[in-house]
DNA sequence: CTGTTAGCGCATTCAA
DNA sequence: TTGAATGCGCTAACAG
């Protein structure tokens, strides 16, 4: 910011020959004042154009109107998606959010979390599997104590172990396990999985759950059930052309983001699978565009907006500091059958 | 931000028993400093956990690394993919986003430039299509002009008329113009526009664009032609279903933006039309999902991130002021046909 | 090289 | 009710 210098409040006191205090009162609306006063202050800021500077304020001890979301990857609809959620509730608000996309790179997630910090942003979101490596939690713990202490306050969407912090916990485990038990009611057998980094807690959580399912039919899931990539739909598409190339045999297909489906979908096609004639093949989210796809794709539910407003509405109610007792909001995942999963067929 | 007051560049000097004054050279990495002092320095800073405090610095005249982007939808994967450019280059530039979402309320589009300002963002992106709309424009230049006066840049993705601001202009006008060569080249002779608010310049000009095209072979696009919805998946929905309802006789749809085509896709698919057997389908965007669809649509490709990263690239490389003539980058777009459309067949 | 000091723009005491 | 004065935390002169 250079330039000419910005129009202050002093400017606008002294061509409404008022005091900075009392200009401030009108402003803010704090004190009543004058009405003759006020008017002339009023039509000075707008003649001026006035915009009090929010650095100003917040330095001055008002309290910032700003939070920071930290998501993986805004292009991805699933942060989409949670994002919105959030947004409509900092705008409710009037709250401003400061977006931050770490491209999937934890130490980035870290770093962000530092710029937030000194932002004094007065609430900081985390959205996004945490990643189960010690020297990250520690890294990540060692960036958002201080920053409680100092008054801020923090909340999570999915599970962060060690970060005693409120959290939005979409059940990825039974929603998953719940999955299996419909796929297995359809008569599947064999199953493979085309899951995301195992250092994310969510894709543990769900291949966990999926397992613990096929296990209530006796049904095991093997290390070569597994084919892992990325959480994206170029790892779908990745993984199931490696599930294609081992010649697996599962009749069921089941990936642990909706993203990797639409990859999976892809990729099958254009090998000449159908799905779901020759193979059955589930994901999970639920993403709005899986109900234009052809054939629609079954999946697990989750309210992904909502998961964002509340965990933005614990961050707006939240008690500052780390010894506030931490809450938990546990929403329910649902499993959605459509065209994508058929029942298993006789040869 | 209440609770225990922070910890402040003081405190660390005090810890290291040096000046504030060396504390924040060490901290900023400005001048040198004798090797003891800035050791003791910096594990003061790491001792306390200190982060500077952004605002007292952007107070204190350091530039504020914090760019501002309002866009309609962050749920929309046409503005996901343009702010992932954003971010890219925004990180690349160690720059924080404030992104803010105005879910197609064009008052609260100038809300947020305001509260942006507030901020003093070092810059302002617009990303998404102006309103065509007098009253707005002036509202939105009152916000604009003394932002600029201010040291304050700005960007704008698509055109804005009247507001004189470095901007990315996709040219939608030439690649509707194009898609509706191409697909007069497909045979094609019957046409209808499921078609975004005429509010939008970017929907103006890629009916105007589309219009134009089909002129060249003498065919022409009337006002019953043009079912008008909403800019989204269920518009797309929408307008298909009035286009149904209203028995149109068209042998091929164009939809002004992938996320209508896809909401249209689904419409025509319920309704038992064959796309493209019976109906070609026609999108615009190339939003990255549209090739998993079955069948995958044709549509006009945009360089969805490169817009982004050319308008971050433009704020940031921008001279201040309004005085600046303002540049302008055109982005090709290109008409790419996959399986939505086919020739025309005879009956 | 290091320390002292003067603002940055505002909210908020404290006096009047 | 209004005005004058203080300080928020920091950077950037300036002086030593």
């Amino acid at each position: 910011m250079n330039g000419r210098p910005h129009v202050t409040l002093e400017d606008v006191a002294q061509m409404a020959s008022v005091s900075l205090a009392t200009a401030s009162r009108v402003i803010n609306g704090t004190t009543r004042v004058r009405e003759d006063l006020r008017d002339r202050v009023l039509s000075a800021a707008a003649h001026l154009a006035y915009t009090p500077n929010a650095h100003a304020q917040a330095l001055a001890g008002a309290s910032h109107r700003t939070v920071g979301v930290v998501c993986h990857d805004v292009n991805d609809p699933y942060f989409a998606a949670v994002t919105h959620g959030v947004m409509r509730v900092a705008d409710e608000n009037r709250m401003l959010v400061m977006l931050a996309s770490t491209f999937r790179d934890p130490e980035k997630e870290i770093a962000y979390v530092s710029m937030l910090r000194a932002e004094r942003a007065s609430a900081i979101l985390l959205v996004g599997s945490a990643f189960e490596d010690r020297a990250w939690e520690r890294a990540m713990a060692a960036e958002i104590e201080p920053y409680r202490r100092g008054g801020g306050k923090v909340a999570v969407v999915s599970r962060h172990r060690n970060l005693r912090v409120d959290t939005v916990l979409p059940d990825n485990r039974a929603g998953a396990q719940a999955l299996a038990e419909a796929l297995l009611r359809l008569g599947h057998r064999r199953f493979a999985v085309l899951a995301g980094p195992r250092s994310l807690t969510t894709v543990l959580d769900r291949i966990d759950g999926f397992r613990d399912g096929l296990a209530t039919a006796g049904v095991e899931l093997s290390e070569r059930d597994i084919f892992e990539a990325s959480s994206t739909r170029d790892g779908g598409y990745a993984a199931a052309n490696d599930l294609l190339a081992a010649r697996h045999r599962a009749t069921c297909v089941f990936a642990v983001t909706d993203m990797m489906a639409i990859g999976a979908l892809t990729a099958l096609r254009e090998a000449g699978r159908s799905v779901p004639d020759d193979v059955s093949l589930a994901g999970f989210d639920d993403l709005p565009v899986v109900r234009d796809l052809s054939p629609s794709l079954s999946t697990v539910a989750l309210p992904l907006e909502q998961l964002g407003e509340q965990a933005m509405e614990l961050a707006l109610t939240g008690r500052a500091g780390p010894g506030a007792r931490s809450r938990s909001r546990r929403l329910a995942a649902e499993v959605v059958l459509r065209g994508s999963t058929a029942r298993r067929r006789r040869r």
